[in-house]
DNA sequence: GCTGTTACATACACAGACGATTGTAAACAA
DNA sequence: TTGTTTACAATCGTCTGTGTATGTAACAGC
């Protein structure tokens, strides 16, 4: 049965992995704690053991590739004279992850593609949507700290919402069909339209030097 | 019991339109047939006349607002001389009608965030993807034939990807927060920026007279 | 007025899924 | 060594959903 806490971890990392694996391939809610407890080589005591529901052993498994929003302002934030430069690399360290990261790119696509989010899993949505908005926020005001930047009549708040759209319209794209581009050599010619097009001379900004180092 | 074709109809479409309600409300996953039933004011039998199944459902429901891809083909290249303008317009109306038709903007909703593309809806999913493919290769094609036109180092290709990828993610940014911006309001401030950053001239092709009557 | 068909309602059989409880062997602390 | 806790396993009852099969009123045609 049990042997110790090493062994215990591994077991919950087993459960971790295979609820990925059968979310990925049957949906989340057509995946019950049984299944994912028997590929995972133990039974659903197990599961109830490590998490408390379906909605928790969810949530962990998230937890897993989204950074807590103080490291995501953090980053925003951490090259303050290169505000744009810093945005527009974190946008595309942000899609060309998905196409280095093989975990990553299989939450994802079970976040956008085989999930509800529904009573069930209503915290989770939650704090996906706070962590949106955040995200969303941040832009908008790190744009209006540079908003002699902007190009006229774009204003911060709505050069926020394209570009977070944007990026999770690729995403979406993307997780739904990996063969339509290619992370590693496209991404940068799919995201840099958009700031050219919200940004003033964003060429003198791309020429200036780089700062912050790569994720 | 039955009274008349007409009845039936009915029938059929308050089955719909409970379907809809309640997908929205709980998820397709967790929304059985017997609730849709009840909520028409029927039972499980009537949706076995009406339906082979939940997949087909869910499939004629989707049907009540995607235009047939012969009508989508056809709206792209209604107004040859005017390709560029007229995928413009084209994509400001697909969101803008999202902030009328309540509707489509339920049934988005649902297939955006409350149901998981599974084995059980997987012709349905193909269906989907067809159509967003299809979407993006008309796409591409039309500005392939306007490629003289685009800005250097854009091929219409990425041009078309990034086009829908902005679309797609405003669909679902909008539908999972309404309040995140107004399409009636800001849909072209959120568009023309990327036809802007992808386009020369973009101005001129904006100035030229308007030969497509609004859907 | 009879008949066949339509448009459902009802009943049945079956297969999971969940939550709770209880059992238990191994580890660990004392 | 013993007691306690950990880390699960096994079992139970209940509920829910599905698919199918059958029953049955009402209409339509002849």
């Amino acid at each position: 049965m049990r042997r110790t806490k090493e062994d215990a971890e591994k077991t919950r990392i087993a459960l971790l992995a295979s609820a990925e694996r059968l979310f990925l391939d049957k949906g989340v809610a057509h995946t019950s704690l049984d299944q994912i407890a028997r590929d995972a080589g133990v039974t659903r005591g197990a599961v109830y053991w490590h998490f408390q529901n379906k909605a928790h052993l969810f949530h962990e498994m998230l937890n897993q590739v989204r950074l807590p929003p103080e490291q995501l302002a953090a980053r925003i934030y951490s090259c303050e004279g290169q505000a744009l430069k810093t945005l527009r690399d974190l946008c595309i360290e942000a899609i060309e992850s998905l196409g280095r990261d093989e975990q990553k790119k299989r939450i994802f696509t079970i976040l956008l593609h085989r999930c509800e989010f529904t009573e069930e899993l209503r915290e989770a949505e939650e704090r996906h949507h706070a962590f949106i908005n955040e995200f969303i926020d941040l832009c908008e005001k790190l744009l209006a700290s540079a908003s002699d930047r902007l190009q006229p009549g774009v204003t911060p708040r709505l050069a926020a919402l394209a570009l977070h759209g944007l990026i999770i319209g690729l995403f979406s794209d993307w997780t739904r069909d990996p063969k339509l581009f290619d992370p590693a050599r496209d991404t940068a010619a799919l995201i840099d339209p958009m700031f050219r097009a919200l940004i003033r001379d964003w060429h003198n900004v791309q020429e200036t030097p780089v700062m912050s180092a790569p994720v």
